[in-house]
DNA sequence: CTATATACCTCGGAAAGCGAGGTAGCCTGA
DNA sequence: TCAGGCTACCTCGCTTTCCGAGGTATATAG
């Protein structure tokens, strides 16, 4: 049948990158941490996989959104933490209101009873 | 540099069978028509291209979720009619409730000051 | 007879997500 | 001692779906 997959398997496209750049605006995080973040302040609403979020951070930094550093681990295996830059910032910025836009566009189309 | 290509061009991923959907709720359109109705009621925020929109259209009616006939047109070339069977109901009904976790996930996450 | 608008379609390419798989360090418990 | 599990990173191949370009056809306007 037409099922959810459809639909839920590509929500994510394009919505990473503004994900990533606004966990990290309170302050540096590594790659793992960035993830539990996401699934935990979306409540588990969204859960991107580890094969696409560290190519996206790979991206965002090739982009110079993002700075990274290596650190070892108190207590674990080393861990690259990630920051923002200040193109990062307004990069957050323009994906806030990117998003902003398309979800009213979105929402608009789908709302009931609007001619 | 980080410009608009990255967020922009994937954002239309996954929404379009909603959108699409959403739009014959009403009633039966012909693909150009659901194509101009997406754009006037997001305000221009949502131009899918026909290269995306055709195939979205077959894809749906091979799921079930929609059924077409062609009417030769009065006054310009033929068009396939589409409208929604009880198929496409559900199917709308459960891409509104993906769109709205995913949707409200993003914002919770991309929320300023929340922890 | 050409240009424009409507209306449909297909193709090739690119982007980005996912799952599976792999490496590695550290800790716990049998 | 060593198997299992958690953290943490990475890559690869596959799939989906978008876009742009190009193509067909009909009707109307100049």
């Amino acid at each position: 049948m037409f099922e959810d997959r459809q639909i839920r398997a590509q929500l994510l496209k394009g919505t990473l990158p503004l994900l990533i750049l606004a966990t990290l605006r309170d302050g540096e995080l590594h790659g793992y941490h960035i993830a539990r973040r996401i699934r935990e302040r979306s409540g588990e609403a969204l859960a991107p996989s580890e094969g696409a979020l560290y190519p996206a951070l790979h991206r965002l930094e090739a982009e110079g959104a993002l700075e990274a550093t290596w650190r070892e681990g108190e207590g674990g295996p080393r861990r690259r933490y990630y920051r923002l830059t200040a193109g990062g910032l307004a990069a957050l910025a323009r994906a806030e209101r990117d998003w902003a836009a398309f979800a009213g566009g979105v929402n608009r189309v789908a709302a009931e009873g609007s001619s």
